[in-house]
DNA sequence: TTGCTCCTCACGTCACGTGAGGTGGC
DNA sequence: TTGCTCCTCACGTCACGTGAGGTGGC
């Protein structure tokens, strides 16, 4: 068979036989008298072999040992394939992460391609002091890569870098929303503790939601994070994991502050006046009903009055002597 | 700078620092007396956005026109990359996943793999005959790459090829068995149906064990087809399908002679006439009490014999002189 | 004689690595 | 003078595509 017709049959180019054949790698077997390659059955069938190794990614040289050499053992080769193979699609997804990324920024010119890819670079640094200027010096103008920006700030540990993503995130009107949200529903309580953070710091109302969600996470820490975020922001639903955080001494000080501060109408005062005092029917340790008392001093109106007044009688001498002083010093006040 | 120190600062080698200037892409300002290229602040600045567009893929040529040229648009080049890549890591995955079938394979030399090759490219011939072909010249000897029969089995509409398939697999030792599983928990009743199909086929215990699950199917064909072959094995839990199907006249005469041959032990015979007995009782029409009745017929022993002298007083006229007949053959045949 | 197929030789691709052979400044 | 750095020129890589210029068989 002469070589057009191989090159047909096979759907090598006339170009590659040839090469082929000057490499020794399928050889045909004779010429006719005006030189032309004359390639036999056998030489075709070579052929096809050759073809069926590069469809694994052996090199013409590769292909040539492995249809040659009897020694030549596939099992290293074929497993330094597939490391090879590995390497490049890991390689191949992390350029298609960024270009995406890039993508999703919707880049007016080169510049703003730039500053992304830089910004992208220097997130993947391991000087946190490198991360940080990064994220600072970040161009108001540009449009940032969100995306990118939640994942480092997600799994950012050191708290300047994280104070600058977050800082960063905030001015993004909301977009990074949708990612923390996914942040929020990791089974890392670190993870889920960031992404309250930063939502916390998203003034957006989108972000009320999220925070409302979080404040039944199974950590006490997130829980209380997002109830003091909640409640700065007037969030009434904050109250119950305020008063916990009251009870459990875990930064009681600043509860009882946003507890007094969410006690602007009589209403809502005489509801949390309601939760302080039902934790107080349950509480059997002092400390705890020291602080209740103490949370009760925060709060304005005539009901927090009356709880006072009670508790001056209480039992327990310390937490009737705090009641007591808080009381003069409302009246003190008036 | 010189070059040589730009080079280590940048991490470019030399080589391509000459490169860039012979281009034109990062050409140095100055040069000294001796004719050393001199780098100012500029040129390496321009140089990081060279390498920064570089991480993104684009060759030399296009970081030029990106830097040069300001009608050059980022969008289009960036959603071309963009295709490329993943069509890259496409192309890239497919290889990965004949390396791994043909490791899995452990072949010995370069023959097992370029049958194994050979083999995983027909299965994705578009020509049926060509695939069921190279299914059935598989060399004993060669060890089959059992997740690609699997996966093409459960994709097979020839009923040809599937059937070459069903035989590969049924000589692999059960090998191809987990793969059935998971076809057995597809959403795709075809492909479960494909699936029970193929685990029938193959003889190991194993595969009853999957057949028993297969009798819970939501289709009542697949239903059906498990409940058949798992009677084949002697496997009592078969009854209770093989029953419906008489009932509902699907394959039942296959149904009432597996029935027969399950009910090779007296106290079988009984469990599946008072099957068969609980179900006249149900069956309102006619057709169903016939098929029942002549079910009765394949069962052997005294049980049967009762139920269907009861029967031949049935008020239905064809039901009693069909149990009628099928008496007088019993009573004949001893 | 006219197409068609084949031949060899050789350059270009892309982003470099690796020399050879020579020079300048401490 | 001895290292060291720099210079230009040029070939090789890998799997091809694309000619140029020429020849053989119908």
């Amino acid at each position: 068979m002469l070589i057009g017709e191989v090159s047909r049959r096979s759907g090598v180019s006339v170009r590659m036989l040839r090469h082929y054949d000057a490499l020794g790698l399928v050889v045909p077997t004779g010429r006719t008298t005006g030189g032309y390659r004359e390639y036999s059955a056998a030489d075709i069938r070579r052929l096809f072999h050759v073809e069926c190794l590069r469809t694994l990614g052996l090199s013409l040289t590769d292909a040539k040992r492995a249809l040659d050499e009897p020694d030549f053992a596939p099992a290293a080769l074929v497993a330094e394939l597939i490391g090879h193979t590995r390497a490049r699609i890991r390689a191949e997804e992390e350029l298609l992460a960024r270009l995406l990324q890039v993508d999703a920024s919707a880049p007016a010119g080169w510049n703003d391609v730039l500053q992304v890819v830089s910004l992208l670079h220097a997130l993947e640094s391991d000087s946190g002091g490198h991360r940080q200027r990064a994220v600072l010096t970040q161009d108001d103008t540009a449009s940032l890569p969100v995306a990118a920006l939640v994942e480092a700030l997600l799994a950012e540990d050191d708290p300047n870098v994280a104070g600058a993503l977050r800082w960063a995130l905030a001015r993004a009107d909301g977009q990074g929303l949708p990612g923390l949200e996914a942040g929020l529903a990791s089974p890392d309580a670190a993870v889920r503790g960031r992404a309250v953070t930063a939502i916390a710091a998203v003034p957006a109302a989108a972000a009320s939601r999220l925070l409302r969600r979080a404040l039944d996470d199974p950590d006490a820490t997130i829980r209380g994070r997002a109830a003091l975020a909640l409640g700065a922001r007037g969030d009434a639903g904050a109250v119950p994991v305020l008063v916990d955080l009251v009870v459990e001494g875990r930064r009681d000080v600043e509860a009882a502050e946003t507890l007094g501060t969410l006690a602007d109408g009589p209403v809502t005062a005489g509801r949390i006046v309601a939760a302080l005092e039902h934790r107080l029917g349950d509480a059997a340790d002092s400390p705890a009903r020291l602080r209740l008392a103490q949370a009760l001093a925060e709060i304005p109106g005539g009901a927090a009055l009356d709880s006072l007044t009670r508790l001056a009688r209480d039992e327990n001498r310390t937490v009737a002597l705090t009641a007591t002083a808080i009381l003069c010093a409302r009246d003190g006040g008036r």
